[in-house]
DNA sequence: AAGTGGTCTAGACCACTCC
DNA sequence: GAGTGGTCTAGACCACTTA
């Protein structure tokens, strides 16, 4: 028995998801439209509509126009991972940040770093090597490369005092990027910088961004054995 | 100059996200209220909010009633992360998958197994260890503890045509989970079972999900190297 | 061709929080 | 207390598909 009038669209989409958990709608089944569903629950078709884009968006159910909507065979769950400042995500953790810059030098890009950003390899690019410290001890070993075309004053910035990382976050807003997670064993250069042992398993982050067609920044990010991305589903 | 009349939430977001990126808005700035940008853009309040909550939902700006909204100082990106089941993206790749049952017994958990569940250590659960493979190279090594008493017939699953991780998506919905990335060194059972050097850095997802307050299982999957998790942002 | 979800509007009330 | 975002409503039109 449904009880009558579900008038916030929380209190619709936990009836919707109870009725999908609970088999009441099976995976596969095609669910009653919208406008169906605002009668029974008593409310406007847009509270239904809102709930129904929620549990879409979390991948419980798919929608098509003019076919309406079923409930996923494979429900595909969607994970969102927040990614901070480094230096914010270790002084929320109550820890003692530093950052320690090792090079910093206009050059050519590498073949994969060119390729990656798409740019030509003539055109020198600022790179930039740090080092993220928690309560002294090295967390994650950054290697970067700028276009510095694309950052206006990145010439000028000597990113003693904060890491390319903030800074570029700060003071260069992107439109969109890309984001890998893997994990590789450290190589030579790493591990001496990390204070690990050659060949420890090390997390690591790759991230490349840009302003329309414009690239900023890419950034290969070694995280310290230990490291772990959290996050709800 | 503005083009009068943004009729459509992505027109007015695209709008907004330019004025920020182009710091017509600065870090920080309180932006102008949603009755105020409707007026403007000749559109309705609702559409303005639905772009402004598309963009906080992004992490670019930060809402707060009576407050109103602001430029956030340090964005923080979220990227979403899909997590199939894993024949799924195998053949999604193009190479074939197959699955190979390693191990099933019912026997007490480990502690961390238990307290990761929040169960006691007495029942017994269904410790279910299996092997992803793609194109017969070996892909995943999982190990799975699921709890008898939330998913029905479980026991009588043997899981050898389909793997636990499919069976459980398709037949056992959860509410909420758990989902860490990180990276380890291959252990002495992994690095045989993936056919790889041992102390190879393996990329570590661990999962636990829930329905309500019933704990449905916990996992742990360890992905063969050169494996990559995507995301735009 | 018709039915479905996607979106927009204009107005309203409410919840939260800062002053 | 007052101003802001959060949400709901009722109605409308549109875009997309598939029957």
């Amino acid at each position: 028995m449904t009880s009558t009038s579900l008038n916030s669209w929380e209190a619709v989409r936990a009836e919707l998801m109870r009725r999908i958990t609970e088999r009441v709608w099976r995976p596969g089944e095609r669910i009653p439209g919208e406008a169906e569903l605002a009668d029974e629950f008593g409310c406007a078709r847009a509270t239904v509509n809102r709930a129904m884009r929620d549990l879409a968006e979390a991948g419980l159910v798919e929608r098509r126009r003019r076919a309406g909507t079923r409930v996923r065979l494979d429900p595909v769950r969607k994970a969102t991972i927040s990614i901070p400042i480094i230096r914010l995500e270790v002084e929320r953790r109550g820890q003692a940040y530093r950052h320690k810059l090792l090079e910093r030098k206009l050059e050519p890009p590498t073949a994969v770093v060119a390729s990656r950003l798409d740019l030509d390899r003539a055109t020198k690019l600022l790179h930039v090597t740090s080092l993220h410290l928690a309560d002294s001890r090295p967390l994650i070993y950054e290697d970067r490369w700028i276009n510095p075309a694309a950052v206006s004053d990145v010439l000028d910035e000597p990113f003693d005092k904060s890491s390319p990382n903030e800074w570029l976050v700060r003071n260069t807003p992107f439109t969109h990027g890309e984001i890998a997670f893997s994990a590789e064993n450290a190589r030579a250069g790493e591990s001496e910088q990390l204070g690990v042992e050659a060949g420890s398993a090390l997390f690591i982050i790759e991230r490349t961004t840009w302003t329309g067609a414009t690239p900023i920044t890419t950034a290969r990010l070694a995280c310290a054995p230990g490291y772990r991305l959290l996050s709800e589903i």
